[in-house]
DNA sequence: GCCGTTTTCGGCCCGACTGTTTTCAGTCG
């Protein structure tokens, strides 16, 4: 538990002190403690070791602190901080407009701890009062507050992806080729999004921001400047809008990807070489140095160019200082798709016309596992039905030979951890994916034995979405992943990274260690119906931002291939 | 609060926009 604990409550620690007004660069050691430790599975052996100073940004006072913590549960630093300030002001923080200083006004001068007091006192009309703060500060503060309410300020990728793509195209008419593209998150193929970042290049800045704003998905300008333009869209995203010159625009194109941790880091490396790195571009005194793509800027710093997907400040920097970044997978190298589901459970398509689209796509197989019998809720399959699925399948790969369906079954993991027919039925599928889809609230130590047993079984293929989560709306079950990766090596079980853009599980924090312990990995589609066979796109970019390769991924192999590795582990 | 093949003290990335000011602080990315 302490591997979640403590970088939350480092992370609240930093937020207090800057509300308090305390040295900012104390309160980023605080964010950037707990960002080094969340990325650290073993806390507790390195707390018990006393190696928490081997970790870069934890020296003499946070190591006591967290020994402290680990050792009694409570933290006495962060105990009196409490006391000082409310630690509900922290929740005012994700406001828009709001930030530490502001936070502090309000509590020091009205006494405000929460969201629900700062709305009642926006609509009192009790801030414009306050110094340095007016009417529009306040109607932007409650535009905030209502706006979180209802979206919480975040997107699915698979949401307002093709919308970002569709601003892009309306720019593609007006600007000339390579100089409009979508940055930020979207561009690093985050899960989760907060906004849409377009940069332009060019020299008109109004025509092109008014093109913006002319656009039928705009709802509303937020703000309007000379080189930069916020708007909300229909969908109720944010999207941002930054127009720099021709020339400037690799840097900026670098810059707007993020994130922000490994900007940050550059310009560190910038800046040990004496030079200065921003948007417009890296500059040796006040002598702009010229480079013409992103690739030539890292080069230029000694990096070897570190694709957008994995810029995210977990190892990509120095990988490229040693020349080890990885070839990352791509959409093109996928030669088959599978876990897909029918019109025999519940999915909406025939076995032959989801076939039909996969090798329209360019596809040689796909592998069809509908839900298992005891997955009543969506018509998992009786034995007879299976048998009847089989003769189907049959008959269609000795109609087309170009063409291999693979027989296989989405099995639930029972409470106990078993699977979920008789031998005699399991040892008849091309391969087996083995997933939980009921009692999702096991504690922790249960279900884990429960998905380990499933994954010793001879018969499991493939962990299915290892968590169950369903992004922004259910957390995954607990778990330790690394235990489970561990055990996926042990056993030879491949890990499903779910494609589905409400699940993208595995999540890509682990796909590093995953590839270490050199399990392999499979992007599934999870589709429904031929339309969804496309979310593979999805983990494609999940796979890449989890430093995976060609190699790593099962369906980058021919049928053949597959075949034969499945038969091999029977 | 952390860190150091320039430093054990003095740094810690950099710029745009807004609103409230009367020259700039706060917020954001």
């Amino acid at each position: 538990m302490l591997n979640k604990s403590i970088p939350a409550i480092l992370e609240e620690i930093g937020m207090l002190l800057e509300i308090k007004g305390e040295n900012p660069f104390k309160s980023k050691a605080y964010y950037n403690a707990a960002k080094m430790l969340s990325g650290i599975e073993n806390i507790e052996e390195m707390i018990k070791a006393k190696r928490l100073r081997e970790i870069k940004g934890i020296g003499e006072t946070l190591s006591k602190n967290i020994e402290e913590y680990s050792e009694t549960g409570e933290m006495e630093y962060y105990e009196n901080l409490k006391k000082d300030i409310p630690v509900t002001l922290i929740e005012l923080m994700q406001i828009p407009n709001l930030g530490p200083r502001k936070i502090k006004a309000l509590y020091d001068e009205l006494g405000i701890t929460n969201v629900g007091e700062l709305e009642y006192a926006c609509k009192e009309n009790r801030l414009i009062t306050l110094f340095g703060f007016g009417e529009k500060i306040q109607a932007k503060i409650l535009k905030g507050i209502e706006f979180l309410k209802k979206h919480k300020g975040e997107f699915l990728f698979g949401d307002v992806y093709l919308e970002a793509e569709k601003i892009k195209e309306r720019f593609e008419d007006v600007v000339p080729p390579g100089m409009v593209e979508v940055c930020g998150s979207i561009r690093r193929r985050k899960e989760i999004v907060k906004d849409i970042d377009i940069l332009v290049g060019g020299d008109d800045h109004e025509t092109i921001s008014s093109h913006f704003t002319s656009m039928p998905e705009i709802e509303e300008v937020l703000l309007k400047g000379d080189t930069k333009t916020s708007c909300r869209l229909r969908s109720g995203i944010e999207a941002d809008l930054r127009v720099v010159s021709k020339e400037a625009f690799p840097f900026a194109l670098m810059y707007f990807t993020g994130s922000k941790e490994h900007n940050i880091r550059l310009r560190g490396i910038s800046k040990k070489k004496g030079w200065k790195l921003n948007e417009y571009g890296l500059f040796e005194e006040d002598r702009l140095i010229k480079l013409q793509s992103e690739k030539e800027i890292y080069n230029a710093l000694e990096l070897a160019f570190i694709p957008p997907e994995l810029r995210e400040d977990m190892g990509e920097i120095e990988a490229a200082e040693h020349g080890m970044i990885p070839e990352l997978v791509r959409l093109e190298d996928i030669k088959g798709i599978l876990h897909v589901h029918t019109d025999f459970s519940d999915g909406i398509d025939t076995i032959e016309k989801l076939a039909d689209a996969a090798q329209h796509m360019g596809l040689s197989y796909i592998g069809i596992s509908d839900h298992s019998r005891s997955a009543y809720y969506a018509r998992g399959l009786k034995e007879d039905d299976v048998f009847r699925q089989w003769e189907t399948i049959d008959r269609l790969n000795e109609k087309n030979r170009f063409f291999h369906i693979l027989k296989s079954i989405e099995s639930d993991i029972q409470p106990d951890g078993s699977l979920d027919y008789d031998e005699d039925i399991l040892k008849g599928f091309d391969f087996i994916i083995a997933s939980v889809h009921s009692n999702f609230h096991m504690k922790k130590d249960g279900m884990e034995k429960r998905i380990l047993k499933a994954m010793e079984n001879p018969y499991t293929t493939m962990l299915g979405h290892p968590t169950g989560r369903l992004l922004l709306s259910r957390d995954g079950y607990e778990l330790d992943m690394r235990n489970i990766i561990d055990e996926a090596a042990r056993n030879s079980v491949i890990i499903e990274l779910n494609a589905s853009p409400y699940r993208l599980d595995i999540d890509w924090r682990y796909l590093k260690y995953a590839k270490e312990k050199g399990v392999l990995i499979s992007i599934n589609p999870d589709a429904h119906a031929t339309g969804g066979l496309y979310e593979i796109f999805y983990g494609i970019g999940i796979a890449r931002k989890g430093w995976q390769e060609k190699k790593d991924i099962l369906n980058t192999r021919t049928a053949a291939e597959v075949m034969k590795m499945f038969k091999k582990r029977k």
